[in-house]
DNA sequence: ATCATTATTATTATTATTTAAAATAAAATA
DNA sequence: TATTTTATTTTAAATAATAATAATAATGAT
């Protein structure tokens, strides 16, 4: 069972680009109306595609919060994310990641544990200050 | 700005009772079906909306990995999930809910964090019995 | 450079989820 | 209980994401 070779193309390319361009944690629509900018026929079932595609590969996270929709991450490194309840936003948290974590489930589940996922949910500094004025 | 109240409805109450009734996580799709041998005409809209509803009210967990569909949980307390990266079934881990992570939290962010959702991502102990007879 | 192989693309259709609007049912009040 | 108010339901339509397929483009070998 030889394992697909995966190719650099240039939707691909131009895909992975813009998404490393923004710290903004942008979704597929967003990244597909830029990614069009530069290659007008791209299709959005190709973003959707490469996405996941680039996701396996391990060179972006995919962020899934609730059932709205997805959001993207051009840092693969596993880190930390916080999510305003009160506007959406999406930040990334200057915070090490705890490895005992995976320690510490692998103890309680009893097989392998690879890697985790922490979101926090909260307040962003803007949307704090606003609550304060109330 | 006065609140909406919720009304439990004898649909929200069938939706609640079919979730609580599984410790499997399952799908929007296999609520309804079971809803619907309760509930006859009972619409898909319906069991997302109060899924929606529940999840808002702290009565249910929606849990949302990757961008293939939600799978909820009738347990509502905070706790930790194990993802088998193999056969995609979702655990429950038993393992305490670590605050102090929210206060590391807090003080790399600045601003206040309410509460954390962790995911953990390996293999179940079936499948990595399967693994080791390869 | 040419040819063969195989992944990727665009297009189209399908599935998952949300939203809009009119009809219904629950709660509050008279 | 009848009436009013407002949330919730059903139905239907809209949006987000995935999958199928034939056409295209990248890779490897000549």
């Amino acid at each position: 069972m030889a394992k697909k070779q995966r190719r650099m193309t240039k939707q691909k390319r131009v895909i992975l680009d813009v998404l490393r361009s923004t710290t903004s944690h942008p979704t597929a629509d967003w990244i597909y109306n830029e990614a069009k900018k530069i290659l007008p026929n791209l299709s959005l079932g190709t973003v959707y595609r490469n996405l996941n595609n680039l996701k396996e590969e391990g060179k972006i996270l995919e962020l899934s919060y609730g059932s709205t929709y997805s959001r993207f991450d051009g840092n693969p490194e596993n880190h930390y994310h916080c999510v305003c309840v009160e506007c959406g936003k999406v930040a990334d948290l200057d915070m090490p990641v705890v490895e005992e974590l995976d320690k510490k489930a692998q103890e309680a589940q009893g097989s392998s544990i690879f890697y985790h996922r922490l979101e926090f949910y909260g307040l962003c500094p803007h949307c704090e200050e606003k609550e304060m004025k109330n």
